[in-house]
DNA sequence: TTTTGAGTTGTTCGA
DNA sequence: GTCGAACAACTCAAA
């Protein structure tokens, strides 16, 4: 008779290192089985993008369980069914599991807990995704943080949950007979035909491995550069961990405690570091704002622009997605989305406020062609940010602040290389009007090869004309 | 309970 | 070209 195993359910935790239920897992002795579920109909589930990078980081884990010794097993099906069959099927005492935050997913992990315990079937959760729980970082009153700056001094005072982080481990004892397994090619997680991910992998490495790395090559020198250059589209001074973590190829305490070392070493600016740090507890208020408020990704958190006159603009939308706006930086956005899976944050706020402020397309519509799009696509940021650009969120910026993209872009791609880059129609043209082709004279659009209306849209709307009318509309509601 | 100070990321206009 | 003010009012968090 052979020792019954315990069960590790991997979501978005796609790591060996500081993964508190394998760890724990481990820890209790028993044979370790792995396994990921992929459940087509699980809420808010995967986009398109995020399937391309899950297909890589499981390719990555799971070869790095075998060579443990504790092979990861692959099962699609209804979760709940899928979980208590292979719980029965494996004799295990016990499951262990991260937990999550969005109410589609707490329930089904309550449910999987409740049949698996009726079953005698021991089950442990763990905060692996978060540097505190929802619920630890609490006002005066006790209850939670709607504004970012009380939280992130709240946050840090606190500090993370656990000091440091859990090591790798080499060796983890598997079962003594293999798992029936789905295979990843059964899957077709990735794209065919057409091939729309073929230059992801030029941009990307998923898997534990390819974080580390990441993390790696931020620390020895971008971060450095953060805090002014991480509003840079053109240059390389982000740390573009955003996909690895929202996988959970790697946790926020890594990247929190692998950044304090530095600066306690000296080896990092102090008020880069700082401000890095404040963008991962950013994510943490994220997480925060969907753990108290489940409706996030639907319903505005200022419910008084429920009333905003929104357009159905259809033209508009695909003119957006496709990056054939006319104006070169949200342009050159939308394609490095769709080109690379991620786009420069700058960016995502100046595309994201077009579609909003001046098309006045629902931000629903901008965070459902992101969460699909997006190799990152993390359902808590994604709506916390597109809430907060629309001015409805939470702490949101002020109605009144409407990105023009030109300036913007002088400000932020002072040289074009950005938009050259990913709007190569415009490469030839000078700096003074790469960011508003209309306004270049005739002979330099001529030497630069474009046509305007042919080979580059004219602008699809006014600028100024539409800031006036997303204006407009936010007198409709604050009369209302 | 009341008061007070503060609040990620902007733009435009006029002096 | 540069600079400061206006763009609103409200809600949050803590004293």
């Amino acid at each position: 008779m052979t020792e019954r195993p315990a069960l590790v359910w991997l979501r978005r935790d796609l790591r060996i290192a500081d993964n508190p239920a394998l760890h724990a897992a481990r820890e209790s002795g028993a044979p370790v089985i792995p396994v990921f579920i992929l459940d087509d109909d699980e809420p808010h589930f995967m986009g398109a993008a995020s399937r391309w990078w899950l297909h890589h980081s499981l390719a990555a884990l799971g070869e790095a369980l075998a060579r443990a010794g504790a092979p990861l097993v692959l099962r699609r099906g209804e979760t709940v069914e899928a979980m208590t069959a292979l719980a029965q099927e494996t004799r295990a005492q016990a499951v262990f599991w991260n937990r999550r935050y969005f109410n589609g997913h707490i329930a089904l992990d309550k449910a999987i807990k409740s049949r698996l315990q009726d079953k005698g079937v021991a089950v442990q959760t763990f905060n692996g995704a978060l540097l505190r729980e929802p619920w630890e970082v609490k006002t005066g009153d006790g209850g939670p943080y709607r504004v970012f700056s009380p939280f992130w001094r709240a946050l840090r005072r606190l500090g993370p949950a656990r000091r440091a982080p859990l090591a790798g481990m080499r060796k983890i004892p598997g079962p003594a007979s293999p798992v029936k397994s789905d295979t990843l090619a059964d899957w077709a997680l990735t794209p065919d035909d057409p091939d729309w991910a073929a230059e992801f992998s030029e941009s990307w490495t998923p898997g534990e491995n390819g974080a580390q790395a990441r993390l790696k090559s931020f620390l020895d020198g971008a971060i450095n550069h953060y805090r002014d250059g991480r509003n840079r589209p053109d240059r390389e001074h982000v740390s573009r961990l955003s996909p690895h973590l929202a996988h959970g190829e790697i946790s926020p305490l890594q990247i929190w405690s692998a950044i304090e070392t530095r600066v306690a070493q000296g080896e990092a600016d102090e008020n880069s570091a700082e401000t890095f740090l404040s963008e991962l507890a950013w994510r943490e208020f994220s997480y925060g704002l969907l753990y108290f408020n489940q409706d996030l990704p639907q319903a505005p958190l200022r419910r008084e622009f429920s009333a905003y006159p929104w357009r159905d603009d259809a033209k508009g939308l695909r003119a957006w997605r496709k990056g054939l706006t006319g104006y070169p930086i949200v342009d050159a956005g939308m394609r490095q989305l769709w080109r690379t899976g991620w786009m420069h944050n700058r960016v995502r706020m100046i595309t994201a406020s077009f579609l909003i402020k001046d098309l006045l397309v629902p931000w629903q519509q901008g965070e459902a062609w992101f969460s699909d799009t997006l190799v990152d696509a993390d359902i808590a940021n994604n709506a916390a940010s597109w809430q907060w650009v629309a001015g409805c969120g939470a702490d949101a910026a002020p109605y009144f602040r409407i990105f023009n993209p030109v300036t913007q872009g002088e400000k932020f791609d002072p040289n074009g290389d950005y938009v050259r880059e990913f709007a190569p129609e415009l490469k030839k043209l000078p700096a003074k009007y790469i960011h508003a082709p209309w306004k270049a004279p005739k002979d330099v659009l001529a030497t630069s090869g474009i046509v305007l209306g042919k080979t580059y849209p004219f602008p699809i709307i006014d600028h100024a004309e539409a800031r006036k009318r997303a204006l407009a509309g936010y007198d409709d509601i604050r009369n209302t």
